[in-house]
DNA sequence: TATTATACTGTATGTATATTCAGTATAATA
DNA sequence: TATTATACTGAATATACATACAGTATAATA
């Protein structure tokens, strides 16, 4: 990144004062009036400035199509990254969408709080992977992928009905999903007939109590 | 504030999802390409809906001029408390000080994370608590309290040894610690005769796989 | 010395966008 | 039963805005 001008600095200010105001990045006027261009080219040629220089992108043809590109070194090596994780309850039916509608509250929590990076958090329903320590409202750190192994325990969607299971392939066109509860009986996935699909994987557990 | 219709919350969603992805808000199209609409109208009224219900304000005449009006009171409130919390080895003699020999790691975790507050994380080993959901090497959350009762999980320390249990206390000089696992048998504890000393106890649990 | 970056004014213009008006239809409420 | 809120299509329009073009001026490079 080159070096910004004091004046180029003063213009990125009056943006992300503009933003924190107003909750939308002004426009090239806006920009005269806060900075007492009588131009909005004196804006325009900034802006350019700053794009080049890679503090913001720039919508082209968007109106107020500013933003802030943040390469914060503070925030980026910051001891800690956290972030706001959605709940999803497992809906008997239809996949864990992250609507609005699905999801029962934000958690606060380090994004590398697990080894592996994730993407929501399930709540468990039902007792059918008791043995592998997952029980009945635990939450399931859920990472979005379909890139499962055999062994792997997979959030997996047949039909209408999601389920947490361990994951194996036998074949190229069946799936076994394996409960780890003796009261529980596999599922067995014949690829042709049923619609089948791999939510994500299981990459770690939170039990609130 | 009034109530929000589920179709109005999906926009509402795709407005922050969309700031989100851009940096700035979306124009009515922008929201009818989102949610399908044929007709920015369709956006317009859903807009005014919003506005009226306090989700969001609309600068008159300006370009996306949407902006999320924030209520929630859990930022609001505190921009939220995390602190670095210590991972103790249940070490298998002596008590789990928080000595730094003892400490594996910091783990960085809203301090409001589990529903009672916590003082640091244990490291389980062995599986005598495998049918309450606790297996090896998953980290108990721990409140250091003497005040436990009949059927609390606690970490207890007899003699030299550390250990995690179902807590009952049948009589004034006896406690009984009771594993969840047919293949442990239950410790009774007389405590005129024996050490006997309650750490704390169990309040939350994360397996990090 | 010629060139480039910075830092502006001033004008012009196509289009991106908000916003109104006219309808249709359904469900909830008074 | 009439009314209001919700949930849309479709068209029209004034204006908000990005953006290009034409200049002026200064300081920093090559």
């Amino acid at each position: 990144m080159k070096d910004i001008t004091p004046q180029q600095n003063k213009v990125l200010d009056c943006i992300k004062v503009y933003i924190k105001e107003t909750g939308f990045p002004p426009t090239r006027s806006d920009i005269c009036k806060e900075m007492g261009f009588k131009s909005p080219n004196s804006a325009e040629t900034h802006l350019r400035a700053l794009e080049k220089k890679g503090f913001i992108s720039i919508a082209s043809g968007a109106s107020r199509g500013i933003s802030i590109i943040n390469n914060d070194i503070k925030e980026e090596a910051s001891s800690y990254d956290s972030n706001e994780y959605p709940i999803v309850g497992l809906v008997a039916a239809g996949s864990p969408t992250l609507a609005s509608e699905n999801i029962e509250k934000q958690v606060n929590c380090p994004s590398n709080f697990f080894s592996t990076s994730f993407d929501y958090f399930l709540r468990v329903k039902g007792l059918s992977m008791k043995d592998a320590g997952i029980m009945e409202d635990d939450l399931i750190a859920v990472k979005k992928t379909h890139d499962v192994r055999n062994g792997d325990i997979v959030i997996a969607r047949i039909e209408d009905e999601v389920t947490v299971k361990y994951f194996r392939k036998p074949a190229e066109d069946m799936v076994i999903l394996e409960p780890a509860n003796d009261d529980f009986n596999d599922i067995e996935i014949n690829l042709r007939n049923e619609d089948f699909f791999i939510e994500g994987k299981y990459v770690g557990l939170i039990r609130e109590n």
